[in-house]
DNA sequence: ACCTATTGATAAGG
DNA sequence: TCCTTATCAATAGGT
């Protein structure tokens, strides 16, 4: 440079350091343009002085283009600004999906935990107590499955332990002779199994609502 | 420079080009980082050359934070990077809350409508009973309530028109005389009022469930 | 903002 | 891509 070489360091003089930043920042900024055209480069230069103040050039086209050029060459560019855009839109689908579902499921809930503040027309609460009444039925048919699958289980368990109790019966008539035991046992069909029987009647009186 | 000036104009020989973009550029971001050095500025050079590759130098943090500090800079960038960021919070947070919604809702509805595919528990199908049960208790008080305010709004209807048929009678017994009118309204006591009558017997019906 | 001595950048060639 | 070197451009310090 003229007129001596400074160091390499932040100029302390507040008045030279201004000077100096408007001087080169004025040359780097011409550099760029010469580059961008000597050479059909495309050139951003962004400059934020000690103060905040933003100066940029762009050279062929905008900063903006720039920007989003240089967000799409680096990788994972996509995934901060075109697919974050994409994301969006996704989530906001999602959300009109889930709203729409919960003002169908909600319409008649909220009614009724609200205790009724007149938002539904008698037509809509006809409609949702014939809706309730066919979901309880569904709910009690299918209780009733899970019970009468149970009664089954329990029955063949009855089964096995009939089975069992018999041959224990065996075991023992053999061991104490049949005049020794024989009393004992005349008063129970099947002792093994008293906890998990299942009367008929019961069975009935819970199919039936 | 050296061995003669150039000209300003994109240089045509493209071993020459190069050449020249491989020496100003680094020449571009020398500068640069001096500027940032000497003036204690924040500075960001992007370039691409004319094959698309990119150059970028950030002096003083990263290129995206000096993106960012840009486009905070110029107008309405928060709306482009943070806002968008904090959008997709908000949307993230939302759809959890609804999602969450959602399945308090539909953890009984789905099993109803779905048939009852064996997700739900007795003791869970026990408890939905119940409160579809109490729901339709809900519904019908709140059905109840409504037909009765229309039964009051009914019997008001009904003192009104019959102060005014009384009037209408007497004003046609002036005009008509007594003995030639009399005998057409013996067989109705509020003629006027037939359609909306509510007897007694129905509201009754209504209310028990 | 301008001037200008001096330094730094670089075109051309190897 | 790197070195060399003759130029020319950029600029530090002063006005």
């Amino acid at each position: 440079m003229a007129r001596g070489k400074i160091q390499m360091k932040r100029i302390e003089n507040p008045v030279y350091r201004q000077v100096t930043f408007c001087k080169r920042r004025a040359g780097l900024l011409k550099k760029a343009k010469e580059l961008s055209l000597l050479c059909d480069a495309e050139i951003g230069v962004l400059i934020f002085s000690a103060h905040g103040k933003l100066y940029e050039q762009a050279s062929k086209g905008t900063m903006q283009g720039l920007i989003e050029r240089y967000m799409k060459s680096i990788r994972a560019a996509q995934a901060e600004q075109v697919i974050k855009d994409e994301e969006v839109e996704d989530l906001k689908d999602e959300i009109s999906k889930l709203k729409l579902e919960i003002d169908v499921l909600q319409k008649g809930i909220r009614f009724i935990y609200g205790g009724g503040n007149g938002s539904m027309s008698l037509d809509e609460m006809n409609f949702l107590e014939k809706r309730l009444e066919l979901w309880m039925c569904h709910v009690r048919s299918a209780k009733m499955d899970i019970m009468f699958q149970e009664i089954q289980l329990l029955k063949n368990k009855e089964g096995i332990l009939k089975a069992a109790n018999e041959y224990l019966q065996d075991k023992m008539d053999e061991q104490y002779g049949i005049d020794n035991m024989a009393p004992m046992l005349t008063n129970a069909e099947y002792p093994l199994m008293s906890n998990n029987q299942f009367p008929l009647t019961i069975q009935n009186e819970i199919y039936q609502f």
